[in-house]
DNA sequence: ATGACGATTTACT
DNA sequence: GTAAATCGTCATA
């Protein structure tokens, strides 16, 4: 019987590609304050690099209170909202005062699916709900686990509430690397090959 | 005080 | 394929 752990401190603790890359294949678990457990497989991940990269939200090393939590330790979250409408989920990256961090753009559905549906249906009646639209998204999957502003600046690391555990990491040769989606305002960075993704798995936001 | 803009998603032609 | 939805945030004044 395989046993998993909360990932510690010291496995954030890199720069971003290499924390993108280690995050694919593990479970990000979301525990409601119900106590209902909401998981699923980490499938697709960008890297976000800091004072240099231009689709970054600390380019230049912008400091705002929006993007304060870029700048704290290694393994805290960085939630932030856009587009009027929704939030995205981050895992900080590198060591304190490097503003670096990975955004999570889709998991696999593992655990309360169910409750996921109702979460992503709510005033949506119109939309037919596959398993594979649940969490194909990084604003998909914080509605499908309730993530918002609460969990801003948490620290994945000890926090009850959201915290990835330590499943089987994918195998290298079955991640691909593609530009980043919706940077097209970043210049050169928008055509590095930071997204990280699960080959020919049917859950990442786009192939 | 004001205006432009999103690390997106959904609906529609 | 295109465009609407929708508003917090930030830079400028």
């Amino acid at each position: 019987m395989p046993s998993t752990s909360t990932l510690p401190r010291r496995f954030y603790r890199r720069d971003a590609p290499d924390l993108a890359r280690a995050l694919l294949g593990r479970r990000l678990v979301r525990v409601l304050d119900t106590g209902q457990r909401l998981a699923g497989r980490i499938v697709e991940v960008e890297a976000y690099l800091g004072v240099e990269d231009r689709a970054a939200h600390s380019f230049g090393g912008r400091r705002t209170p929006r993007n304060e939590a870029m700048y704290l330790d290694a393994g805290h979250a960085y939630v932030y909202f856009t587009y009027g409408m929704h939030w995205c989920f981050n895992v900080v990256a590198g060591r304190p005062d490097l503003p670096v961090a990975c955004l999570i753009r889709a998991i696999e559905p593992l655990e309360g699916l169910d409750l996921m549906r109702l979460h992503r249906a709510a005033k949506r009646p119109r939309l037919t709900l596959r398993d594979t639209d649940l969490c194909s998204g990084p604003a998909k999957l914080c509605q499908a686990l309730a993530i918002d502003r609460s969990l801003n600046a948490i620290d994945l690391t000890a926090d009850r509430r959201l915290f990835i555990e330590n499943d089987s990491p994918a195998r290298p040769d079955r991640i691909a690397a593609a530009p980043r989606v919706g940077v097209d305002y970043a210049g050169d960075w928008a055509d590095k090959p930071l997204r990280f993704l699960l080959r020919e798995n049917p859950h990442v936001s786009r192939p």
